[in-house]
DNA sequence: TGATGACATGTCAAAACTAGAATGTGCACT
DNA sequence: AGTGCACATTCTAGTTTTGACATGTCATCA
């Protein structure tokens, strides 16, 4: 059993909330917590499967064309609540981009500028696409509103940042 | 074979600066790129290992205790080449930290602005470590060098936003 | 009634990653 | 001569992730 197991404890956070089958949750995936955790459909209907197994969620209701639908146990709550207040050591994230920034000298001088600019460009263009999602979602008062509105914001600040050090990098650059 | 592959363009792109052995990248590694992507002894043995058998790489030299020194090949500088050319569509990356961030509604008022505090600090030492790396590295001429310095200005922008983030996110939680 | 599309779950193989154990060699110093 | 450390590689066992494939059901509407 890992330390990670992170997918797991994204089902259990949303079943917090209300029961909901895999279809269900494969959706309001989507709607948010994609961004911070994508994960395929085979990714959870098997883990809602070893959740079940470890009675950390049941299944609550069954509906037509086979629809399971899981709720949290006690057991759940209290693996949530752990995991939440657990405080990890977080090690640096891979990161792709900067890979390819460390071997840039490999590139002659015309595709480095070219890569730096297309970072800045991607980096806008994922700017105004928080910008609108952010127009676009009606927040209310509910907690995966509020903390929602703060993801996103700390999405803001990063596609941000990353636009600013396109940009700046691409000044360091060598004539 | 999966579009990321990114071990091996590391490794790759380490060799393209002069031939070493598995022990020798290792060490390379943990000074620089482990910081944008960690990786440990085994894979990186297991991938030279591939690499050669696919020819990207070749054994130029042995040397007592079995050293087993490695040069890249033409094939493996077109490789190398491809992969820092060919834009990608880069799907948003696990964020941990933000997955919390979505349950904290979860635990009560004292717990949540704990763990905003806690990742403020985090990113402050963060940052204050990346100043004394900055600080301790004697910056040449080499690519490396120059694009390594480029990448750990990344990392002093992305803390000081964290910080910035967790500290106004502790503003933003309910009274 | 027939077609379509949303609903709904499941299985599989391959690749990648984690975490460590196991094994041994050569060098330098006392 | 002995000892400890840096050098150096390989293997194993388990978990996670990816990406596809397979299978079937219900509701609606033309």
């Amino acid at each position: 059993m890992l330390s990670t197991m992170s997918l797991r404890h994204a089902l259990l956070g949303l079943l917090i909330d209300r029961p909901a089958s895999g279809y269900d949750l494969m959706k309001r995936f989507e709607g948010s917590l994609a961004n911070v955790w994508p994960a395929s459909q085979s990714q959870v209907y098997t883990e809602l499967t070893k959740l079940a197994a470890d009675e950390l969620i049941t299944v609550s209701d069954t509906g037509p064309r086979g629809r399971k639908e899981y709720a949290i146990t006690d057991a759940g709550q209290i693996e949530l609540r752990q995991w939440l207040t657990e405080t990890k050591p977080t090690r640096p994230a891979r990161n792709p981009v900067l890979l390819r920034v460390f071997f840039l000298g490999v590139l002659d001088a015309e595709q480095r500028a070219d890569f730096l600019t297309d970072l800045a460009q991607h980096a806008a263009g994922d700017e105004a696409a928080l910008r609108e999602l952010r127009e676009s979602i009606d927040w209310d008062d509910t907690d995966l509103s509020r903390y929602g509105r703060i993801a996103l914001e700390w999405g803001l600040r990063f596609t941000a940042m990353r636009r600013e050090w396109a940009e700046w990098a691409a000044t360091q650059l060598p004539g």
